[in-house]
DNA sequence: CCATATCGGTTTATTATATGAACCAATGGT
DNA sequence: ACCATTGGTTCATATAATAAACCGATATGG
């Protein structure tokens, strides 16, 4: 692996449950030496990429990806176009709603809202990394991925989150299919218990499909009324958000 | 410089003007051979910070930083705090305010706002980078960054922006022990030619200058009772983001 | 209160990796 | 039809990355 991806795949580490990590950690984890991590995160440091903060000098994401965040916002503006439609939609409908967004092969939320209607509902992390398989928004996505990420994904052994779990790669390519005709996807329990989950593709730029936007209820709140609302309601903020974005659903369910 | 480095800085190429740059340009901006580039840029593709678009391959950022990005504001909400205060300091005064973060040695941009007040105002551009010396923004930073900064700051020669630009490192450091005593920095004509802006510094994570909330605007529209309004409410809002951020004022103008 | 483990960080000889000139193929303007 | 660009590739060479051992400081625990 070349020197400047290892540097950049100890980025990776860093997620909502583990936003700060030391040194020796980061060595653990990323099964590098320690001098080599300390030297690349070094570099990191030097470009503001991560920062050292406290007396334990821990290590977190710095401000600098700030700046490229809001350049890439102001180029393709997913996030603030998303976060409003998540907050309408999760009022609209009364439940947890997401955004996640594709980057190569990893899907992760970009933005979310709750609504106050009920006393239960789904919670959701900040930056979490989505499963392809597991989740409604992973399915959707796929749907319309091409076929190189397709087979990246699902060559690979998939984790059966939950006794519901689908792992079988044939299992999942023909929901695949049905997903592109039906134009939404769904899942129960398949990421976490008692969670049903409902989403929709957004595409961008063309007809490449850069994320998704998703309901997410208990299960147990979920009746037939409910759901053809939520998948109503799904497929109209997605196709929405397409819109703004300026993009378009494929013609024909595109796997090329 | 390391390899890692060079790859961060090419990213650092990338700005609101220049969204999207190709591969014999970034080569030839970074003064890097092409090959090198071009294994750089793959590198960063590969991990989402770049991406490739259109016919003829232009580079911009990626989707990627995202995730890292909604991270970062999940433990440093600056940007997010930013912007409510941003918004409500426009419509208060009825000029453009803006949030820079400082990053390293730089400083840039991290949420602007206009006013609908007046047909014409100060224009910002997203992401983009300050000169300490030559804005309130800057000088607000500098008075509270520590000498190392400072120094090295001002031991590079100062662009002269404007025929109004202060660029004597000795005036700029008598002008800091001026702005830590009034806590309010002011650059008129310093950045841009008829600008008035009015800067104050913000705080986190102790009594660590993170940022500037500043506004501006034309100069022929800033009399006597505009300015002291203009002082007052952005001294006040710095405050409130201080203090959201968990931040604090230091006791004594530091400089150690 | 001392022994030990762990931390972040540093050194240095060794080795693997990055580099850049030259070279393609493709595109586009004159 | 030509020349100038573009993005991308090759491969011998040179440079930069690496890993084990080490250091000082800070906790931990008996």
């Amino acid at each position: 692996m070349g020197t400047t991806s290892k540097a950049l795949s100890l980025l990776r580490l860093f997620s909502s449950s583990q936003p700060e990590i030391g040194l020796t950690e980061l060595s653990r984890q990323s099964g590098m030496n320690k001098a080599t991590v300390y030297r690349l995160m070094s570099d990191l440091a030097e470009h503001g990429f991560v920062e050292q903060v406290g007396a334990d000098r821990m290590y977190r994401i710095g401000s600098g990806v700030m700046r490229l965040a809001v350049l890439r916002e102001a180029t393709v503006p997913l996030r603030s176009i998303a976060k409003e439609h998540v907050r309408a939609l999760a009022e609209e409908i009364g439940e947890t709603t997401h955004v996640s967004q594709v980057s190569g092969d990893e899907l992760s939320t970009l933005t979310y809202a709750y609504s106050a209607k009920h006393g239960t509902r789904v919670t959701m992390e900040d930056a979490e990394r989505l499963p392809f398989h597991a989740t409604s928004s992973g399915l959707a996505v796929l749907t319309y991925s091409n076929a190189a990420l397709v087979d990246a994904i699902l060559s690979k052994p998939l984790d059966k989150r939950t006794p519901q779990t689908i792992v079988d790669p044939q299992q999942i390519r023909e929901e695949l299919k049905r997903i592109s005709v039906r134009g939404h996807a769904e899942s129960v329990s398949g990421f976490e218990q008692d969670v049903h989950s409902i989403a929709a593709p957004i595409f961008a730029g063309g007809a490449t499909v850069c994320g998704a936007l998703a309901i997410a209820a208990p299960v147990g709140r979920v009746n037939g009324a409910l759901r053809s609302r939520m998948i109503a309601a799904v497929q109209d903020r997605a196709r929405m958000i397409t819109d703004m974005m300026g993009g378009a659903m494929p013609v024909s369910p595109d796997s090329a």
